[in-house]
DNA sequence: GCAATGTATCTCAGCGCTAAGGCAATATTC
DNA sequence: GAATATTGCCTTAGCGCTGAGATACATTGC
C-alpha cells in the first residue's frame, strides 16, 4: 500500500514539491479501519486522531519547560494571563476561567495554589463584592518574566523543521476549524 | 490593528481567496503579549495556543457522542484500538499502552473497568506468562460497532466547514509536526 | 421595599492519570 | 546453571479536573 497524501501536492516557496512522507500512527489506524469496515469512511480520523497525538506531545515537551521553572501548565497559564493582560496584571477568576476553558473549580484551585506560593494575590472587588480581583505579586512577575522566554523558545524549537507556509497553512486550518467550532465568536 | 494573516493567500479549487478571518483568540492573545513584551516573538504561539483550544473544544464535543453509548473516552479508545486491530480482537496491555500514548498504570486501570462491565477479558499469555491477552468480548463487540459510526459522524461533522485543500493543508501541517517530534518514526 | 432570579466564587466527592515502585517471568552474560 | 538485567503488568499515593451543589452578593420586576 502507498501512503498516498495530499503533500505530494504541495511546494514550498521553491517551487520544489516535499518529499513523500512516511506512514505515521494515523495512516496505520485508518487502513485498519479500512480493512475491518469498508462500509464506514473514517477519514476525518486523519485530522482528530492526529490532534489528539499531536497535543499529548506538545503537552509532555512543554511540561519540562515548565518544571524547570517549578511550574506546571495550569500554574504557567494562569501567570501567563495575568501578565499578557498589561497593567495592573489584576484579573478575576471568571476572567481566567474563560481564557483557559475549565470550570470555576479548577480555577479556585489553581490560585489556591499560585496564592500559597506567593505568586498571586486575591482580593475582593470593591466594585462587586462578589467577585476577586486576582493580580500577580512580584515574585509572580518575576516568575512569569523568567519563564516565558524560555517556553516561547521551546515553543519555536517544536516548529523549526516546518517552513512559512506549511506552518501558515497548518494556522490557518486550526483557526478556521477553531471558528467553525463556535469558539470566540463574539467574546 | 487588523488581523493580516496568510489566509488572504490561500484559494480553493476555483481560486477565489478565502474571506478574510476574523480576530480569534489567539491573535488577542499575541496582540497582548506584542503590547507587553515587544522583545519577545511569540509568534510560535499561534500554532500551539491554538492546537490546545481546538483540543478542548474537540475532546468536549467527542465526549458527547461517547457518552450517548455509556462511554467515555479512555474506554472508547481501548474499544476502537481492539476492534481495529482485526481477528482475533487481542492485543496486549503494552500494545494498547503504545497506541494511547498512556502510562502502563492508566491502561491496567481502564481494562480493570472494561473487564468489569464485562466488555474485554484478561487472559495470560501461553507464549510470555507475564504478559497478557486482552481481548474483546461478544458485548464490547457491539458496543464499538454501534459507537463507531455515532463517532466518525460526530467528526465529519466538525471538519463540514472545512473545504478539501483547507482539510488537507491541516493533515499535512499535522503530520509534519508529529514527524518532527518524532511520534512513530520507526514503530 | 421585597421577592425572585441571576451571578461570582468556593466546596468537595469522584474520576482518570502519572510517577514511583513492586513482583514475577524472561533474557542475557559469564 | 547461576547471577544479573530486562520486561510486562500491577499497585498506590497524590494530583488536577469535573459536576453538582452551596453561599453570598447583585439585579430585576413589581
Amino acid at each position: 500500500m502507498t501512503w498516498l497524501t495530499v503533500t505530494s501536492l504541495l511546494r514550498n516557496s521553491a517551487g520544489v514539491a516535499y518529499p513523500e512522507p512516511v506512514a505515521d500512527h494515523l495512516d496505520r489506524v485508518v487502513a485498519q479501519w479500512g480493512a475491518e469496515r469498508p462500509d464506514l469512511d473514517v477519514s476525518p480520523m486523519e485530522v482528530f486522531g492526529r490532534l489528539k497525538r499531536l497535543y499529548r506531545l506538545v503537552d509532555a515537551e512543554l511540561n519540562r519547560t515548565f518544571a524547570e521553572h517549578g511550574l506546571d501548565a495550569p500554574s504557567f497559564d494562569v501567570l501567563a494571563t495575568l501578565k499578557r493582560s498589561g497593567p495592573p496584571y489584576r484579573l478575576t477568576p471568571t476572567g481566567l476561567m474563560q481564557s483557559a476553558m475549565v470550570t470555576s473549580g479548577a480555577i479556585t484551585q489553581r490560585l489556591d495554589r499560585l496564592e500559597a506560593r506567593g505568586l498571586v494575590t486575591r482580593t475582593r472587588s470593591d466594585q462587586d463584592r462578589r467577585s476577586r480581583d486576582v493580580e500577580l505579586t512580584p515574585e509572580g512577575h518575576a516568575l512569569i518574566d523568567r519563564a516565558l522566554p524560555d517556553h516561547v523558545a521551546g515553543e519555536r524549537r517544536m516548529l523549526a523543521g516546518l517552513d512559512e507556509p506549511r506552518k501558515a497553512a497548518l494556522v490557518d486550518g486550526l483557526r478556521a476549524l477553531l471558528a467553525d467550532l463556535g469558539d470566540d465568536s463574539t467574546s
